[in-house]
DNA sequence: GGGATATATAACCATATAGATATATTTCTG
DNA sequence: CAGAAATATATCTATATGGTTATATATCCC
């Protein structure tokens, strides 16, 4: 499973946004997502197949904790189309690209 | 259709980038994706309805062309996760916030 | 050990998606 | 006006996706 397929599933979405703050359990993932707990766990199976989170045992739960690496990705497609963009983030690296020259 | 699902298909990203560079019509499209001209035709009322393309009609041939604005979604879903990342983007938005501070 | 708890997997279903081919529509050109 | 060219739409098909319920597996606790 690649990074955009991962990432565009709005439930897969909140599930990273919970684990951004801190990692999670299961269940804990369950009761934020409003999903049943086999429908979590396949999102979960997803998230890690794209390698966006890492799992630790804890006796019978396992902490689901964010690994952000493979975003990167997404923030190399967009790369080429800041310059078409007007937000903080694009005037920032305008004005290093201005620096550049 | 949302920003997310419009760019996760491939062949989408591929279109994107080709229209980055200029304006194309259909015909070019079709070519540059090595699909069947209706898929194209397909893909690019996706694109149009997430905002993504804009149409120009030129007698027979369509011109179209890139929005990119729907993609500050995306560059804002990636922000609360760029503290995670290592790239200069990130370094430079630390930056910045520590500026703020 | 045995029941409760936490999670994963299997099986199934409805819907969405991406592709193809066939055809319609519009515009150009001789 | 007639045929060619450019694009859009209709229809169909195969596969992927996201959800469910049922069940398996592993661990905790009395």
């Amino acid at each position: 499973m690649d990074t955009f397929s991962a990432i565009v599933e709005p439930k897969r979405r909140l599930l990273l946004e919970a684990m951004r703050r801190q990692p999670c359990t299961v269940n804990t993932l369950v009761e934020i997502a409003g999903l049943s707990q086999p429908a979590v766990s396949k999102h979960l199976k997803i998230l890690k197949e794209a390698n966006l989170v890492v799992v630790r045992p804890d006796g019978q739960k396992r902490w689901y904790a964010l690994n952000a690496q493979p975003l990167e990705e997404v923030d190399h497609f967009l790369e080429p189309y800041r310059q078409f963009l007007s937000n903080k983030l694009d005037r920032l690296e305008q004005h290093l690209n201005e620096m550049d020259q």
